[in-house]
DNA sequence: TTGAATATACAGACCTGTCTGTATTTATAA
DNA sequence: TTATAAATACAGACAGGTCTGTATATTCAA
C-alpha cells in the first residue's frame, strides 16, 4: 500500500537528492533549483526544512554519515563470514567501496576542500567524523593484534585517507590493495 | 632599476594572483573579476593570455607544480646538510611545507575534488603530477635502501597523500610525523 | 474552511565572457 | 633623432546566465 507524499517524506527525498547531487558533482556545482527539481518538492518546502543551504549542506554531511556506517556495517558483517582479521574484514569493506559505481571518494574530504573555511559548520562535522572513523579503526587494531596495536592505529588511517584520494585521482581501485598491505605490514610484521 | 611593466609581466602578475586565491579560497569561490583587480590588469589582458577561466585554470596548476618543485627542491637542499637518510630528508620538507603559513593541502588534490570531472585538463593534469610525484618518491625510497625498495614508495605515497588531507582537515601538521616514522618503519623495519 | 504543499515570479548579487575606447609602450623607418 | 605604426595594457560598461533566498498566488486535501 502506497502512502501519500508527507511533510517528513519531502524532507527524507531533499537529503537523498541533495546527497546524491552533492556527492556526485560537488557542493558548489550543485544549486538549489536542481536539488528541489530532482527531488521533486517546492522551493518553499526545501527552505523550510533547511533555512539556508549551509544547513542543508550540514544536514546532508550528518546523514551521509549514517548512511556509511549502515554500507560498511553490513559490507563487514558479509566478509566476517570468510575473513578472521578483524582489519581484513575492514579492507574487504573497503575495497567493495571503491568498487561502488558512483564512488567519488570520501564526501568529508571533499567536503572540506569546497568548504575552505575550517570554521564552517560542515567541515567542523566532517572533522569530527574523521575523529570517529580513526576511534573504529583502532577499535579494529586493538581488536586484531592487542591493546599495544592501537598506537598504529593514525598510521593505517593516513594510509586509508591516501588510498581514497589516490583512487578518485587515478580512477582506479588499485590504492585500496597498496593500503591493505602496508597496513597489515605494519600490523603483523 | 626598475622597468615599466610589459606583456608578460601581466600574464606573470595573473598567473600568481589565480594561484595564490585559488589555492586560498578555492577554484570556484573565486572570480575572474577578483583576480583581475588583485592583480591589477584589465579583463581583456586576462582573456587575451587566458581564452577561458578553464584554461587559467590548468596554467595555474602547471604554474604551481614548478613551484611545488622549487620548494621542495630548496627545502631538501637544506635539510641535506644535517641528514643522511633521502627519505628522512624529503620528510624533513614535508613538515616544513605544512607549517607553512597559507597551507591549505595539495592544489592538485584540492582541484580534483572541486572539478570533479575526471576530463577535465586540470584534472588530467592532477593525475599526471602525482604520477610524478611517486616516480620521485620511488627514487628516494630506492637511493635509501636500494632498488628492491622501489616495491615500498606506493605505500610511503599513500602516507603522505593521507598526511595532507588529514592536516588539512585537522588543521594541524601533527599528521607529518605519523606519515615519516609509519614510512622509515616500512623502509628499514 | 483551513492548512500545507505547490508553481511561479521576483530581487539582488554574482558569474563568465564580450565589447568599446583610450593610454602606453615597443618596433620600424625616414 | 624623430615620426609613425603595431602591439599591448588599461578602464569600465554590458550581455546573458546562474546563484541564493523571498514573496505571492494557486492547487489540493483533510
Amino acid at each position: 500500500m502506497e502512502r501519500t507524499r508527507t511533510t517528513s517524506d519531502a524532507r527524507q527525498r531533499i537529503l537523498e537528492t541533495a546527497d546524491r547531487l552533492f556527492y556526485q558533482d560537488g557542493i558548489r556545482a550543485v544549486g538549489i533549483d536542481r536539488i528541489i527539481a530532482e527531488a521533486g518538492v517546492a522551493k518553499m518546502s526545501l527552505y523550510k526544512h533547511f533555512p539556508s543551504k549551509d544547513d542543508l549542506i550540514l544536514a546532508v554531511l550528518q546523514y551521509r554519515e549514517k548512511e556509511v556506517l549502515a554500507f560498511f556495517g553490513e559490507r563487514m558483517e558479509h566478509h566476517r563470514k570468510k575473513l578472521k582479521d578483524p582489519l581484513k574484514v575492514f579492507f574487504a569493506a573497503f575495497k567493495d567501496w571503491f568498487d561502488t559505481p558512483s564512488f567519488r571518494g570520501c564526501a568529508f574530504i571533499n567536503a572540506s576542500v569546497e568548504l575552505a573555511n575550517p570554521d564552517h559548520p560542515g567541515f567542523v562535522f566532517a572533522r569530527g567524523h574523521k575523529e570517529r572513523f580513526r576511534d573504529f579503526l583502532r577499535g579494529l587494531t586493538e581488536e586484531a593484534v592487542g591493546k599495544m596495536g592501537g598506537k598504529l592505529a593514525p598510521a593505517i588511517f593516513l594510509l586509508v585517507e591516501g588510498a581514497i584520494v589516490t583512487a578518485v585521482i587515478e580512477g582506479k581501485a588499485d590504492a585500496a590493495d597498496v593500503a591493505r598491505d602496508a597496513a597489515l605490514k605494519l600490523l603483523h610484521g
